[in-house]
DNA sequence: ATACAATGTCTGCCCAAGCAAACATTGCAT
DNA sequence: ATGCAATGTTTGCTTGGGCAGACATTGTAT
């Protein structure tokens, strides 16, 4: 039997992984947001060009997997992205249902402009951790996320 | 200096702790929702009346604060809670601008009920995570916060 | 006493995310 | 070849969060 992290008996909202995150992420997500904002650019407009410009995603759909983020906002994003000029678009000639996604050389200046200014908000953010602190919450963080895509998967499946 | 954990030349989506952390929430998220959603509540509504009934909130405010939610989203989620029967409303006498809240027996049945259905999603969910680990991770998030509060409430004094 | 800043709650408005359905395309099984 | 499930993209609709302002109340400085 596996360990038993949480006892119904001693259980507390402060402890639990679910609570932690919300409240960790609501707060990260306000500090990207101030970085992004002067240059009228969303956290996650950035981060799907990010994953653009690192080749870990080529379509609209791989967005969405990568980010778990909405089919429907992706589609709208990526509107405003190519109105812009950051992102084009292109249908695949090997597979016709799917878009081709490239950074245009506006987009990749973009990206590179913002990248430090990230760097430099979230090196401030963990002054006070060690390296070795922070490789483990990395590798806890990404542990947790295929743990939960998983569990995600197999719910879809009707699993329990 | 402090450690520089991220660095321009080999900084990596994969590897941001804010990417970590929102692609983490999210499927959490869905998670706790799947668990709520045969119940009527939603993830946060469940939290808020946990946070009730452990003492750890008794007005609209130390909810906002507690969670890190939008106060007229509290506001409106306390009257659906009202509505139902969950929680009550009543006007301070010490200072009139607050109003306290209290979970109804109801809404005190509610938490308990719900709890550990909870309790046993995240323990099948954490299964492959060990006892250090698991108290490294919510040491770390929370952890985390706290360096995420500070500069959050310097922002708002436009510190730098 | 009075003005003013800070706090708590609530409301209206806007926008982005989530959901479901539609449509096209592809691969697979028969 | 044909039907069918799966995948990719898009769109309309709904819902909930974020923001700004209104209002009441309190504490504080003058």
């Amino acid at each position: 039997m596996a360990t038993k992290h949480y006892d119904i008996k001693t259980f507390r909202s402060s402890e639990s992984i679910g609570y932690l995150l919300k409240r960790a992420q609501a707060r990260m997500q306000d500090v990207a947001e101030s970085v992004f904002a002067p240059h009228d650019m969303s956290f996650v407009q950035w981060i799907a060009m990010l994953k653009l410009s690192e080749g870990q995603a080529q379509t609209a759909s791989d967005l969405c997997r990568a980010m778990c983020h909405d089919n429907g906002a992706v589609t709208r994003m990526l509107d405003t992205l190519e109105e812009r000029g950051f992102v084009s678009r292109q249908r695949s000639q090997q597979d016709r249902r799917v878009v081709e996604l490239t950074l245009t050389a506006t987009g990749a200046a973009q990206v590179e402009a913002l990248k430090p200014k990230l760097i430099d908000e979230l090196n401030l953010l963990l002054t006070d951790f060690s390296a070795a602190e922070f490789s483990e919450l990395t590798r806890l963080l990404d542990k947790l996320y295929q743990a939960l895509d998983a569990r995600h998967s197999a719910a879809r499946q009707g699993v329990n």
